[in-house]
DNA sequence: TGACATCTGTCACACTGTGACAGGAAGGTT
DNA sequence: AACCTTCCTGTCACAGTGTGACAGATGTCA
């Protein structure tokens, strides 16, 4: 890894960090990109370079989510149930959340609260998840032996595990700690298997 | 109702029919604000007196969702399981769907068409939902006498049955009539009945 | 008809996001 | 070290969304 893209990864955590402070301090309405820019030092025109649009900034985890989700459900064995491989899948990103340097965590726990405090901003989050969901859709269908446009049970599938791991996101308190959100989460995930019955997802 | 109010009532199916022609003619991105009031003659100052936001148009069919969603749910009885109770609350939306007047159905299939060919726009349009979901878990947490802070399968049964819901509408191909439409959203609701353990939102 | 609330258009504006272009920094090549 | 190439950054200009303030038009009710 060159210099160039280091670089460019620290100014990308830089700004993150710049906006998520000033997000906490000032609300994420009244904070305007110049400002953000302008706590880095960098020019507006700059930032739009690094985040496709302000919303972004907030989305950056779920990037990441995605990716790990992609990749656990293609490591899974191909005749395990869908769903499992599914559920296997959100605990990778829970692990990687989990796993993460103080810093992270720092971040992740700042973003909590911002999304907690904007409604507004959930919406966004999951509105990014029905990308991630459509692309899901395709592996499970595949896994199936269905096309994802006719097969609806695919769909639901993702989609219930979608609605998996949002409950745990969401769903602790604001002033809850990394553990107490890391908890919720495998509760969740829990309580989804224990509610299916078993093998719904192969009929 | 005076004639003041119809007369809103007049302007906003008009600006609402003129933007999803234009969407459909044009796309969505490249319609602007200023066509549309162009379109039904008034000014675009007025357009954002109608609808919040340009996106709001897409959601106006979600607004009449909700409010039909709540109030079904409302009036079933109240030691009905909650599940149970929420997919006759989408029963009831359906069937508000298929027994709307042919312009309606127009609308209705405008809408659908719009939302397939803009992927941004149906992840708006769940972001909205999330909205509606906190409000039904609050309502499903009251009927399993539990705080909808605490309760995380009240989250989880909701978060299932707007899953449902999605499911159902975004499925059908693009070239669907209304019948194939409707009866793809019956088919979901009834595949997840069958997909969920007997009493597991009672627990 | 007159008093009142509500709706509408105009003007002005802040903010987000994008395209085009020019200068500068990083990387590899000789 | 000098060179060229490629990518990154800032500046300028701009389209488009959305909002606040105010004045005038329109519906409502007495």
């Amino acid at each position: 890894m060159g210099l160039r893209e280091r670089k460019k990864e620290k100014t990308r955590l830089a700004i993150l960090d710049a906006a998520l402070d000033l997000f906490l301090e000032q609300g994420y309405e009244s904070t305007t990109v110049e400002q953000i820019a302008g706590a880095v030092d960098i020019s507006p025109r700059t930032f739009f370079r690094y985040f496709t649009s302000k919303d972004h900034l907030v989305l950056w985890f779920h990037d990441h989510g995605e990716e790990t989700m992609l990749e656990t459900l293609a490591s899974r064995p191909p005749d395990e149930p869908p769903f499992t491989a599914l559920m296997h899948a959100l605990r990778a990103v829970l692990a990687d959340v989990r796993e993460g340097t103080p810093q992270e965590h720092a971040r992740f726990l700042k973003l909590r609260r911002i999304l907690d405090e904007n409604p507004r901003l959930i919406g966004q989050s999951v509105a990014r998840g029905t990308a991630t969901e459509r692309r899901l859709a395709e592996v499970v269908a595949a896994r199936r032996g269905a096309s994802a446009d006719d097969d609806q049970l695919s769909h639901l599938i993702v989609a219930f595990a979608m609605s998996t791991l949002r409950v745990g996101f969401e769903c602790p308190r604001r002033d809850g700690d990394m553990s107490e959100i890391t908890a919720r989460m495998a509760e969740s995930i829990e309580l989804a298997e224990r509610s299916l019955r078993p093998g719904w997802d192969l009929a």
